[in-house]
RNA sequence: GCUACUGUGGCUCAGUCGGUAGAGCAGCUGAUUCGUAAUCAGCAGGUCGCCGGUUCAAGUCCGGCCAGUAGCUCCA
């Protein structure tokens, strides 16, 4: 019989021949690093028996598919080791997931991080047996029965609820079986690397109302140095924590009094206030207007905008003079009102209505995180209002911006537009427009991206901006949101061409997203690194003895006429310990001035990265970095 | 909110089997005026997250609360 591979070249081989045979036969290399493979696009063990004509793929550990098996397999490993050792738990599931994989299990008494090393060694018996993988499948009357017999109740659940007559696969191990859809390795000696990383609470099947049990976490690699690149990397992530550098720089705090409630402290500020002006400047050249709302407005605003019955358990309210009051948790609904505080024609359409606003949102204890997740932040906010026409143009122009600051930053990027939630408002009809009018934008500028199935906001269908950090990891900040709910309920009209009253289109839209997660993320970027223009201090200058005074005083004055932000160093100390505290600062110029520099008019440059550069004229220097800070260069 | 873990001077951490706290850095004082990542000496600083319990005795053991961390769930 023939098979045809990915080459579109086709090979013969013998009747039932399995996959293994038929890698066989195209070489042995590729044999011996073999996986599984994918069978007419389906993924299969490697004792799969082909068929004439099918497509054969096969799939190694260099590929993903390839990877995510073996970690599979791992899971398996895992689950086969925490029945020996802990014969009474009860397995659920054991999925792959980024970097590793996880089994969820619930034991009769709770085990703790220390246990996993048991389970670890255990493992690594495991893994020296080489247990052949098998394969093997029931009718679902009988797989049921099997899952019984091993006392795995959550096995018997998952089960019952498969399709009537579907057959029901499961890997045999050693004495070891377990319910899986597959494929895996061949044998669990081909495991070369791996290591359970954590333990963690999970509730079963991801509800808050169902049991919670244990969650094991694991990684595993196809080489150990591979899995070592990967420990050095959440090393250096750790290194790069903001909530550890926000303390360390004086950045900002987060205190008892207030969880989740940031304080800016004065060096955070400069960070946050360039950012402002920053935003300023693009927005008022991209013909955006800029408004402020009160933080707080009465109960009737939230009933009109809906906020009142969808985001109720996320807002602070308080009672003024017996009137109900929420505190902002969005500032749509004061946009809004600005809005309608006078008529609009046509030609005053589109409306760029920019706000830094203020908002405050109940989130739960256990998800607040330094700013990566506050209960009260700054959003880079604006509100597009527009006819119907101008949709395709006005989400292209946030789009281009939206790329502009990513870019700037040196962030990579990818976008998601999400769809109608369950939870939600307005018509089929009205949904259906939106959402394609974010689609079309998006075909329009060429931009790839993935769609989240009923992923939008109660409004409208959004597009979401995932940022990359500087070390792979990626983070949700912009997003723009098409609304055709909160126009109708406020009743918002402008007057068009043929003298009639119309509806107009509202955008929301953010490109930081909330200013103190986007400083957060630039934090753990730049590793507290920033570059000169964001730099709390731009240039510290460092006299070496106080002979220096007069001279480096009026240096000092001289580069804060020039806009500079710099400070001396006067205190007597040695060169090496002011280098040494400017260094940890993360300053990124330093400036030595002794003796030598201080009658010939210099500056020893020293950069925060490249060390000693040497020294030259004062005032060569002060133009270097009046020019780093006006194209904002990313030193 | 749930599960597990953690909480000792401003910071980083030590404190054994329960016997009423220890270091380095930072701070202050003094000396030193020095050339690219820590000059020396002295001083001061803590009701061990909070409340309660066990005990002759609690930083240490137990319970509750508060806060943080890793996840779950949710989200900018």
């Amino acid at each position: 019989m023939n098979v045809i591979l990915k080459n579109g070249e086709s090979i013969s081989l013998e009747e039932k021949a399995t996959v293994t045979a038929a890698a066989l036969a195209i070489s042995e290399g590729l044999a011996r690093n073999a996986v599984c493979a994918k069978v007419n696009g389906v993924l299969v063990d490697l004792s799969h028996e082909l068929c004439e004509g099918d497509h054969l793929e096969i799939v190694t550990l260099k590929d993903k598919e390839g990877l995510q098996v073996y970690r599979h397999t791992c899971a398996h490993v895992l689950a086969q080791a925490l029945k020996t050792v802990y014969p009474t738990c009860k397995l659920s599931i054991g999925p792959v997931i980024e970097n590793g994989f996880y089994y969820d299990v619930d034991f009769v008494t709770p085990i703790t991080q220390a246990d996993l090393a048991k389970v670890e060694e255990e493992m690594k018996k495991i893994i020296k047996g080489n247990f052949a993988i098998e394969r093997f499948t029931l009718p679902k009357d009988e797989a049921i029965k099997l899952m019984e017999e091993y006392n795995e109740s959550y096995k018997v659940e998952l089960i019952e609820e498969l399709p009537e007559g579907e057959t029901i696969s499961f890997y045999k191990q050693g004495n070891f079986t377990d319910l899986c859809r597959g494929p895996h390795l061949p044998s669990t000696g081909k495991i070369k690397a791996f290591k359970l990383t954590s333990i963690a609470g999970a509730y079963w099947r991801g509800d808050e109302h169902n049991k919670m049990l244990t969650r094991i976490y694991g990684t595993a690699f196809a080489k150990k140095d591979e899995m070592e690149a990967y420990f050095t990397m959440l090393e250096e992530a750790k290194k790069r924590d903001h909530t550890k550098l926000g303390k360390e720089l004086g950045l900002f705090a987060i205190l008892n009094e207030g969880k989740g409630l940031p304080f800016f402290l004065p060096n955070g500020m400069v960070l946050k206030n360039t950012l402002i002006d920053y935003w300023r400047q693009i927005h008022t050249r991209e013909g955006y207007v800029e408004i402020s709302t009160p933080i707080m407005l009465n109960k009737s605003l939230w009933e009109t905008s809906g906020h009142w019955y969808h985001y109720r358990e996320n807002m602070y309210t308080t009672k003024v003079d017996d009137e109900d009051f929420a505190i902002k948790p969005m500032n749509c609904p004061g946009s809004i009102l600005v809005y309608k505080n006078e008529p609009h024609s046509y030609k005053d359409l589109p409306i760029r209505m920019g706000e830094l606003g203020l908002v405050h949102r109940h989130e739960k204890s256990g998800q607040l995180h330094g700013l990566f997740r506050v209960r009260c932040f700054t959003q880079d906010d604006a509100h597009i209002f527009m006819t119907p026409e101008q949709i395709k143009d006005e989400i292209k122009g946030v789009v281009r911006l939206i790329n502009e600051v990513y870019t700037l930053f040196g962030f990579k990027y990818h976008v998601e537009l999400s769809t109608r939630p369950e939870n939600s408002m307005g018509s089929d009809e009205d949904w259906n427009t939106a959402t394609d009018a974010l689609r079309n934008a998006l075909d329009d500028l060429g931009l790839d991206y993935v769609v989240n199935e009923g992923d939008g906001a109660f409004y409208g269908p959004k597009i979401d901006f995932h940022l990359e950090d500087s070390i792979g990891r990626t983070w949700q900040c912009g997003t723009i949101q098409l609304d055709f709910q909160l126009p109708q309920r406020f009743e918002m009209e402008y007057i068009g061409e043929d003298g009639q009253k119309h509806r107009p289109i509202m955008v929301h839209r953010v490109a930081f997203g909330s200013i103190e997660r986007f400083i957060g993320i630039l934090i753990e970027h730049f590793a507290g690194k920033f570059p000169v223009w964001l730099s709390p201090l731009q240039v510290k200058i460092l006299p070496i003895t106080d002979k220096q005074a007069d001279y480096v005083n009026a240096l000092c004055e001289k580069m804060k006429a020039a806009g500079i932000r710099v400070k001396v160093d006067d205190r007597n100390e040695k060169i090496g310990y002011k280098i040494r505290e400017a260094q940890m600062e993360k300053v990124p110029y330093m400036l030595v001035v002794g003796e030598k520099e201080a009658t010939e008019g210099l500056v020893a440059v020293r950069r925060r990265d490249k060390g000693d550069m040497g020294a030259i004229p004062a005032d060569e220097f002060i133009a270097t970095v009046v020019e780093d800070i006006a194209s904002k260069t990313a030193f």
